[in-house]
DNA sequence: TTGTATGCGTTATCAC
DNA sequence: GTGATAACGCATACAA
């Protein structure tokens, strides 16, 4: 059933069932009438293949994520898709596993379809490709949001980020004012914008707070739980082990406080922990893990309304969101050898 | 950049260019790379859209869920999308909040698109019409898999299940093991079959050693978190409360260890628990919950290849599927004041 | 082995 | 207001 059948059990021209189905234009009420009835009868179904060769253009946006297995992400694309159904949008998810070659591919991959947008999380923040290919898109009217990451070369590029720096600095604020000195953190990849931020925040907290840093307590590790357990034994090998850490991600808290639990310590005991991105499932069993807490939910909304503005009218400009974080305390930022100030 | 300029670059005609593409029949190898080479140099990007319009048919699998906050389907979703990119399909993504209206709107939705084939995880599993609209789709050539859950009206459609009657009787049956006489189930929502599938294994490993089964330990909560902390406390509030708890999934596992701790209880040591799919976070944090743990990953990846069977030999057979389930004992099923047998 | 011509289901530009 | 008809970019039956 297309519509040029419509078009003839309507009695009409297929140029008419477009202009009913778009209710675009000046349709007479009554023809207008005609055709809905036939299209309701016949159960007619418009291809929205045929509609997107023709517009040149579809209702589908991709979103590019590293990784579906953390939570945050979901509560993105949780807020990504909220918004995208309300505006008849579908979306098309693609995970990367933090691996930059496979994005690379994804992203090629997206380029056949005929998507309206792309939201992406990148992990080949520093690969030109990326980069060129995003540029690209943008270029030849495909709007692209970065979410959580900047990207090398994707300066034109719009922005949804959180407040890390100061998210990371009210941490560390707080460990200082219970009464830390000896604060590590267990951050992620270099590479990344997120991490790189939570490293300037937390050595200007310090700094601030005339601590002397020291490099011994500034770990790097992968986003990962596993390598973010490696740290934490590192870091409580060391002969003046931290007395509190933070830690980089959700993820990397939990590889932290895996390797406390493993060595019989507890996070607000034996050595104070400060998570970014909350836990859920821990506030269901009674572990109290303080944490720097951002709306992924937020992020994800904002970044598909900054597309649906450039999609709607073709708004030029680029514009840069910052969604703030907050401190949550739950217990686990004290220690018990250390007294507040 | 389009076919036809490839073919003109190219000096040949586009049916070439388009054997070319899909390498498909023969093509002399001389101009099949001078093809190649024009494509190249040009960042040639065949069209998804006129390919899907002209082949009737696009490389992308609709995945409808239920509850995207739920890590179960998110590992679903993950097998899933492991083996669709490996085959060159994309996923579009649909979360319906166990929203049947919804989820009709969806499945409606989808239909403007031309998809490959439907994975879903249905919330109206009693509604008629997403039934019908279901075998509709499987009988005009959409294969349609049901994962997880049964639905009515379904009854020619592939599926990809977990063993949840075996799972449920060998958690019930361990329960008895350990002592326990007075043991209870938080289930779901009555209608969905996993629920009731747990239920049946339950009421079987209570009558096979002769444990009479009492219908007030008998809680029937929605699959969410919050309804089963209810349950929980309802169940905890009787005279003769249960000494054994089993949750009928995850995230009612976390309602349940809730209410335990907010009222200063253990599992494992006050009351005897066991979920029924694991939490990974849980692992990390030393809280030893004893669980049914199926594969979820396996159900996505083999319900994309029944999927791919059908798609690509016209395999008018519908398979079933029954993913076992395993027991995994980490110390909650024990109970202080019940004593082993 | 290659080319021509038609169809896929819409939208959009003209006319009328 | 409405109707032809040409795109849109590709696949393919049929010719050559």
């Amino acid at each position: 059933m297309n519509i040029k059948e419509i078009a003839y059990l309507a009695g009409v021209s297929v140029a008419t069932v477009s202009r009913v189905i778009n209710n675009s234009d000046s349709v007479k009420p009554a023809t207008r009438e005609r055709v809905q009835k036939v299209m309701q009868e016949n159960n007619y179904i418009p291809s929205a293949t045929a509609r997107d060769l023709s517009f040149q253009r579809s209702e589908v946006v991709a979103v590019v994520v590293p990784d579906l297995k953390n939570p945050f992400f979901y509560g993105l694309i949780e807020g990504i898709t909220r918004v995208a159904e309300k505006n008849h949008y579908q979306v098309l998810i693609f995970n990367t596993n933090e691996d930059a070659d496979k994005e690379y591919q994804v992203l090629q991959a997206i380029r056949e379809r005929n998507v309206a947008g792309i939201l992406i999380t990148a992990a080949g923040v520093r690969d030109k490709r990326t980069g060129a290919l995003l540029a690209e898109y943008q270029q030849s009217g495909t709007p692209v949001v970065l979410v959580d990451r900047f990207i090398e070369g994707g300066d034109g590029l719009d922005t949804v980020m959180a407040d890390n720096e100061s998210g990371s600095y009210k941490a560390i604020c707080e460990l200082i004012r219970q009464g830390h000195e000896r604060i590590a953190i267990i951050a992620g990849e270099k590479t990344l914008s997120p991490v790189y931020e939570r490293e300037l925040g937390y050595r200007r907290a310090l700094s601030e707070n005339g601590i002397k840093i020291r490099e011994m307590y500034i770990a790097y590790g992968n986003q990962m739980a596993d390598k973010s357990y490696s740290c934490m034994k590192k870091l409580m090998s060391l002969s003046k082990p931290p007395t509190a850490v933070f830690c980089g991600n959700n993820l990397m808290s939990l590889g932290a406080l895996r390797y406390l639990i493993e060595n019989g310590m507890a996070a607000g005991e034996d050595v104070a922990i400060i998570g970014f991105d909350d836990i859920d499932v821990l506030n269901h069993v009674g572990i109290p893990l303080s944490v720097v807490d951002r709306s992924e939910k937020e992020m994800g909304r904002k970044a598909m309304e900054i597309l649906l503005r450039h999609l709607k009218k073709t708004d030029t400009t680029s514009t840069h969101i910052s969604v703030p974080t907050r401190l949550i305390l739950r217990g686990s930022e004290k220690a018990r050898n250390v007294k507040p100030k």
